[in-house]
DNA sequence: GTGAAAGCGCTAACAC
DNA sequence: GTGTTAGCGCTTTCAC
């Protein structure tokens, strides 16, 4: 760590960086072959390269990434945007672009965006610093984020865009597996509580997975909102469910199902004695909350990486856009979901 | 956001960047009277200023961050670096920080690092592509850190390091009140469980003023550990406690105290019944776990702001380094502490 | 296989 | 108040 950055003692005792052309004198050779002897080894003779590489060490000399960027015009950087870093639904998400990002030698940006707005900003801002995004949750309407994806590789999650990569969380076996759960459990029917805005991709997709599981499991489901996928928003989805008389509800996500499991807490309705409750995620808290919470995992994190990957993979490899991945889901059955109440 | 990066159509109808001269040249100024209008805007006249602005708008021009760096230096980034990004206590830090430095016109790298050597190899790569750095968890020892410090703008969260800007967490209201809180229930003594590693300052912090308090309110007060601050390491520390037949537990965070009350429910221990724990940090998932427990709170996101003001506050004003800045602390009641056991 | 030299896009003296 | 010019540290033709 002693040459962090490479500094050497400068004309006036004052630190000045080391440069490749201090290298390239100290070594006797030319600038571009102390070039070479860090981006292009291969092009140098065993020799010249291994002196180079030794002047270098001695010297303390570190490459800057900013020159590099300079005039390569790449930063081996990556943005990821997301609409509230708070929201533990995102660590996971977070965890695995970063993770991945860093394996692979990139440096990763992290950028909270409370709307729209914030999320133009944000692009414009970093849209020459970095090499790509991800954009975790965006808010663009589809005709910005075209225009986004025309001058920049772009992966979303869960929001699908012509164009750009992406990675998808299917809905799909996880909500199956929580109709037959609750059918099981003897529940007739399920309500689910749609969460998001307009452009939530994923709140439609839960939906139709889940009507269509219900349909095959013959039993019926309808839908209750949209609310605010927060802990508030699960507060009022609770009374809204409530008032409806539902016996099993699942929540858009499980930030929304904690909301609903306090408030109906609160309010003296038992769980799941009076009703079940199910969320989606399996976020951190999912089951330290009481009682334990029954979801449908996404794993968030596999997400993270795969967005990543796509996005490095449309960096470096050849220019086959559009790619997307699939992220399965599946039940996690814990305390909040049991038998249908009689009657 | 038409004018993402700033793009022109080039010689052979492909897209070409649009610099500072392809604006020198539409406004009929030279590049450095452009470049003032953006970054010393006050040098020119109103109406020069105003014309090129109006022609780099319509050319659609973006200064680049990239060129820019290369010139002056300064990047207007600072990175984050933490332990463990799947920690709930970070995410407080975290979005603290990025909102700092957002609001600064600052962009934040973040970067997880699961060890010392990690963290050496995440310093060194981004020594040069940032201004500073905000070390959220260092694992590194003094040596390594002053030289960190030495080469770069640092500062650090919980750690105190001479030289560096620091935010530390005040632990001592918080314990004061939490022993004031656990005497007024009738407890007699109270068990400490270490967190964390050797070099984790607020570990011995809290020990220090959770013991002096204890001393204060005339109960007495003990320690047990270091067990690693996770779920597990409370599981582990919930024996040991119930060995020792304590009636008051203090964690060193809400993880491990989480890992506390899980273990001891699956053990049959009644919480606050037989045992009172409280843990520190009052981090997301401490009010939706059951019982839902009793913390002292230290505002992390207050922290990470601090953090981030303090850093950009090194970074532009006069070079009054090692500044630092005092995170209050206090108690928050909530269902796992209660009367003191009989006998 | 290696060197010389021309930039990358911008800022910062230094002139005028 | 504005223009000229010399870099910042690196990569990349193009020669040799």
């Amino acid at each position: 760590l002693h040459w962090l950055i490479g500094v050497a003692v400068g004309t006036r005792g004052r630190p000045r960086r080391v440069t490749i052309s201090d290298v390239a004198a100290g070594a006797g050779v030319a600038t571009s072959t102390v070039s070479r002897a860090f981006s292009r080894p291969d092009l140098l003779t065993v020799e010249t390269r291994e002196h180079v590489l030794q002047v270098a060490d001695q010297l303390g000399y570190r490459p800057s990434p900013i020159a590099r960027a300079m005039t390569t015009g790449v930063t081996n950087t990556i943005a990821l945007l997301v609409g509230d870093i708070t929201n533990p639904y995102f660590f996971g998400l977070i965890r695995g672009a970063e993770r991945q990002a860093a394996a692979a030698g990139y440096t990763l940006v992290l950028a909270d965006n409370d709307s729209a707005e914030a999320e133009e900003r944000s692009i414009a801002r970093l849209a020459r610093s970095v090499d790509g995004f991800i954009l975790g949750t965006s808010r663009l309407n589809d005709e910005e984020l075209r225009s986004v994806v025309r001058e920049r590789a772009v992966v979303t999650v869960n929001r699908p865009v012509t164009g750009a990569a992406q990675v998808l969380v299917d809905s799909e076996p996880g909500m199956r597996q929580a109709a037959e759960h609750l059918a099981s459990l003897g529940h007739r029917s399920v309500t689910y509580l749609a969460g998001g805005s307009a452009l939530t991709w994923i709140d439609k997709a839960q939906w139709r997975s889940l009507r269509a599981a219900c349909d095959d499991v013959g039993i019926s489901a309808d839908q209750l909102g949209r609310f605010s996928p927060t802990l508030d928003g699960g507060a009022a989805a609770a009374d809204a469910a409530v008032f409806a008389g539902t016996s099993a509800v699942v929540a858009f996500n499980d930030m929304m199902a904690l909301g609903v499991l306090r408030r109906l807490a609160d309010r003296g309705v038992s769980v799941p004695g009076d009703i079940s409750v199910m969320g989606v995620d399996d976020m951190f808290g999912a089951d330290l909350c009481a009682p334990r919470l029954t979801t449908v995992r996404a794993d968030l994190e596999s997400a993270g990486r795969g967005a990543a990957d796509l996005l490095l993979g449309a960096l470096t490899g050849p220019a086959r856009r559009s790619r997307r991945m699939v992220v399965p889901t599946g039940l996690v059955v814990r305390e909040s979901t049991g038998d249908a109440p009689p009657g």
